[in-house]
DNA sequence: CGGTCTCTTGACGGAGTTCAAAGCTAGTGG
DNA sequence: CCACTAGCTTTGAACTCCGTCAAGAGACCG
């Protein structure tokens, strides 16, 4: 159903045979098309979701109504609006799948009667968002030190492949710079 | 010992008297004085920390040698290099107190120890994680959305009281704008 | 009170934005 | 499977926010 979760998690805790039956009966594996949403920007954000395959975005809509793109999700990442799931308060962001994609779905209630259930998933869950936010300090740094352009850069360099799977004016907009600049520093490594 | 810590745990799982005392056996009140040090960019960050009194920020040295603060953490808020932390690997970042403090200190083997004593101490960090992560989703949105004079003002209304105590420059720092700037910025609103 | 760190001021320069318009590409329906 | 169209990308010129540099004024600590 979904090997990628189990491989991940097994990663961090173990996970028995009974277990795997346990958590399929909380969670639930979403085939999203191309530009599906998850979340809309307003509505309470149910769920974090799992990428067992394919890619998701993090937006919202900027004060001049354009999209602007915040965090992409790949392959065993998870992703949600932490603030609306945990609060259950209305999201400041929309999720969108940018390909076609395979989605693990994990609803609050849900969650909360797994980690009983399953003690070593409340480590699970505290180890990767642990990783998760080391991840976010890192991109703090990265974003103080470098130049828009050298940004760029690194970013390519860092997820090779992964700038062709996205349109150009998601990874600008990601970046923090417009499309016409990045098609510039484009331009210039060429 | 360290009321604000207990106090803060309380507010999101069980804690009994005994498990206090378990508590204090792993963990260590240090007091700091200003600009002391608690961990220098290069080591190994071997501690997470726990403001119960004061003010620690995160930095590192940028290309032209100047610190470039990242993080502030003021009382009830946990403060790490948690990459470096994670993984025993050397930091990215420096930890100083900008003020004389209170702060405690909790190192991994003993953090280790004290989930498998107390598992409802795995709840509450995945809790306390998931909100300073979610914290960051909407530095990320403030970041994108605000230019830098925008930025300043939002900081300075979300934190009333709190520019008092730290520089102008790390202030500066902090909002990724030079000093310079800052000042100019501030003679506007005034 | 003296020296060092911090904050302010102003002139100048450049990285990055804005706007407008012309190519290009990919998704859609016939 | 092709053609059409909407949306994406590129180009270039003008502009602006903000950084850099240098110098002076203030503030804090020993």
């Amino acid at each position: 159903m979904f090997p990628g979760l189990i491989t991940h998690i097994k990663k961090y805790v173990d996970l028995s045979e009974a277990d795997v039956q346990l958590l399929s009966k909380q969670v639930e594996l979403l085939q999203v098309k191309k530009k599906e949403m998850l979340l809309q920007e307003g509505q309470v954000c149910r769920s974090q979701y799992f990428v067992e395959k394919g890619c998701l975005r993090l937006f919202y809509l900027n004060h001049k109504g354009v999209e602007q793109t915040t965090q992409f999700a790949i392959e065993n990442w998870w992703l949600s609006d932490y603030m609306s799931y945990d609060l259950q308060a209305p999201a400041q962001f929309s999720i969108q799948a940018i390909e076609r994609s395979e989605i693990v779905c994990l609803d609050l209630a849900a969650q909360d009667s797994l980690v009983r259930e399953l003690p070593q998933l409340e480590r699970y869950f505290r180890l990767i968002l642990q990783r998760a936010y080391a991840a976010t300090q890192v991109r703090f740094r990265i974003h103080y030190e470098l130049s828009k352009e050298e940004n760029y850069n690194q970013f390519v360099s860092s997820f090779p492949g992964f700038v062709q799977r996205i349109p150009q004016y998601m990874l600008a907009s990601y970046l923090g710079l417009t499309p016409e600049y990045l098609s510039e520093i484009r331009k210039k490594h060429s």
